[in-house]
RNA sequence: GGGGACGUGGUGUAGCUGGUUAACACGCCGGCCUGUCACGCCGGAGAUCGCGAGUUCGACUCUCGUCGUCCCCGCCA
């Protein structure tokens, strides 16, 4: 090995090499056999060529071949050579040369695989993570991968390009109130006190701010101690920006300009489109802050058609201050009792109590609540849901977040079912104006919808007092085909300011400065006008490349139970490493 | 914390109204083959059916529990 260099990758040789000497190395896919002739494809990270073993090159170079097997690595001298016409493979890139082999040497032998290495996975996630590195060696693993780098690439020269400096934020912080639960880690030195890992850098980057940066940014990882999902993991990667001397339009169109240079980068040819909406208009014809705008079947509100109707559900609801809301199911009014009883079940894990239904048909409607609704109201409900012959119209009461939740998520359910989600398509959707706080039942308190560093509106500030949930914010979010991909805000640069939204959230003046301290300490010196945004790189990577889960796009993922199945982390830890932080465990019920 | 789906040779599946040798494909091993590229042909090995308990004369099959993976609610931007 030590005597021989790679001249060229599988995937490059190209016809202009005939007769060439190469040196190639990396792995076996495929080994044909054909006793007087062996061929093998050979394969690294940039694709496979075929490599051809024939006595009449190398008599002990043939034999020795014979050794070989899947994922052998090996490298190879041998000459470039035409393939004749009638022996091109069309579907290889490199099939119109073939490699003579004159040397061979394995490198490294390898154990059958326990899954093989094709594009076409047929095996379990769990094997694939246990043995991701096998999993890895897959051309769609790779393809992500490198896609992912491509992004994180675009998104470096981009912010370089406008004078962004990146800059590193500690790893090891400060526990802080609010938002997710923390990763603790606990401190050898400072026996019996923890630092936490960062759920973002949000408060570094508004010292950078402070510092006089200007322009920040940084790809980084961050840790939240919460369950996962498709796309959550307990630690994720950011592309966390700050700006001082910006307002929201100009944050929002220079993160356009980024947007744009990262689909160049992934090779998505389409023109792009950023179109602005409210949270509350978002809420009420979507039913969820980030909406997927590729398809219509929006939100439509009945509540003052049914007022005083007398099927008591409807009227009932509005009457206590709630609504009833309706989703226009079109062509669906052959869905059988059955179709529509596994939709009830599907808005109940959304606490709707029910799903009331009609099918509007040639002959009329039918329908289980028809006989308690006037005539008028039924023909109201057809007219403002546009509803016609074939059509399903489901509506639920409840108060406004369970209508919100429950018809929102069974819009994009039957979007999904009924095919009407445009797959390749691209909608961006900025949300904006979000509530600064909303009232929380359990805690008897105000809490940040964002988090409590957001610049209300100017216009709002006065209403702080008297209506707080009135105040809308300067914050928005970035949403792509219904998911979030990015959210930020102004922030607040005043210490008043932001001593006001402290007490709003009751926490108590000594909370704060044992929190927050030094960060009002820091605006005691001259802070700038700052705002930012955070965006999901696994997320963004994820619809870039048309994938299901984020899981696909980092190298090793947590399972949903957040372990990881390669390492077998987390694990227990001896007593002597217990010790030296001064832990002691309780006692669980291990077996 | 809760709801749901799945678990059978190395891999993917079939079998399951309870019954004697658990089937198929791919892979693997051996043999033959000088133009294959998902090579082909012949032969072979390989599973106590995730684990535990129960019901039964008898459990891959039924019941309960448990473990693991995934999806969802809660939680979390």
């Amino acid at each position: 090995m030590e005597d021989w260099s790679r001249s060229d990758y599988c995937g490059e040789i190209t016809k202009e090499q005939e007769g060439t000497e190469i040196t190639l190395m990396g792995w076996v896919q495929r080994r044909r056999d054909h006793g007087g002739v062996i061929f093998t494809d050979l394969r690294d990270r940039f694709g496979l060529v075929q490599v051809v073993f024939s006595p009449e090159v190398n008599e002990d170079t043939f034999e020795l071949a014979d050794e070989l097997r899947k994922e052998y690595v090996i490298a190879v001298k041998g000459k470039v050579k035409a393939r004749p016409e009638a022996m091109i493979n069309e579907e290889l890139a490199t099939g119109e040369v073939e490699v003579y082999a004159s040397e061979l040497k394995i490198l490294a032998e390898a154990e059958t695989p326990p899954f093989m290495i094709d594009d076409e996975i047929k095996t379990s996630e769990e094997l694939r993570l246990k043995h991701r590195y096998l999993d890895l060696r897959r051309n769609p693993m790779q393809d992500n991968i490198k896609l992912r780098h491509n992004v994180k690439q675009a998104v470096r020269e981009y912010l370089d390009d406008n004078r962004f400096l990146e800059v590193e934020t500690p790893m090891l912080t400060k526990s802080t109130p609010e938002g997710a639960r923390d990763f603790l880690v606990p401190s050898r030195v400072n026996k019996g006190k923890f630092y936490a890992l960062p759920q973002s850098p949000q408060l570094f980057k508004q010292l950078l701010m402070v510092s006089g940066m200007d322009r920040y940014f940084q790809i980084t990882r961050c840790f939240r101690d919460e369950d996962l999902r498709a796309d959550r993991q307990p630690e994720f990667t950011q592309i966390d920006i700050e700006m001082s001397f910006m307002n929201q339009e100009d944050i929002l169109d220079m993160i356009e300009g980024m947007i744009e240079e990262v689909f160049a980068a992934a090779d998505i040819e389409e023109k792009l489109d950023f179109p602005q909406m409210s949270y509350e208009e978002a809420m009420k014809r979507y039913g969820t802050d980030r909406p997927d705008t590729r398809f219509d079947m929006e939100l439509i509100d009945l509540s003052e058609i049914v007022a005083d109707s007398d099927f008591n559900v409807f009227s009932g609801t509005v009457a206590d201050g709630g609504q009833v809301k309706g989703i226009n199911a079109k062509g669906c009014a052959d869905f059988s009792r059955g179709d529509i009883d596994k939709l009830t079940d599907f808005v109940a894990d959304y606490g709707a109590k029910g799903l009331a239904w009609i099918k509007v048909t040639e002959d009329g409607v039918e329908s289980q609540i028809a006989k308690f609704l006037a005539d008028e109201e039924i023909d109201a409900i057809i007219d403002k849901m546009s509803a016609e012959a074939g059509d399903l119209l489901l509506f639920v009461a409840d108060n406004p977040k369970v209508v919100a939740a429950s018809l929102g998520n069974l819009r994009l359910k039957l979007g999904e079912e009924l095919d009407l989600i445009p797959e390749d398509e691209f909608d961006f959707l900025w949300v904006t104006d979000f509530p600064l706080l909303e009232w929380d039942e359990d805690e008897e308190r105000y809490i940040s919808l964002h988090h409590p560093f957001t610049m209300p509106k100017e216009e709002d500030i006065e209403l702080l007092d008297e209506d707080p949930t009135a105040v809308k914010s300067q914050a928005y979010d970035l949403v792509l085909n219904g998911i979030e991909i990015g959210g930020g805000s102004i922030r607040i640069h005043d210490i008043d300011l932001q001593k006001k939204i402290f007490e709003l959230l009751d926490m108590g003046a000594d909370e704060v400065e044992e929190k927050f301290g030094f960060l009002l300490e820091a605006f005691k010196y001259g802070a700038p006008p700052h705002g930012g945004i955070a965006f999901g790189l696994d997320r963004l990577v994820m619809l870039l490349g048309n994938l299901n889960t984020i899981r696909d796009v980092i190298a090793f993922p947590k399972t949903q139970r957040a372990t990881c199945l390669l390492t077998d982390a987390p694990s227990e830890v001896d007593e002597g490493q217990l010790g030296e932080l001064a832990l002691e465990l309780e006692d669980l019920e291990l077996d």
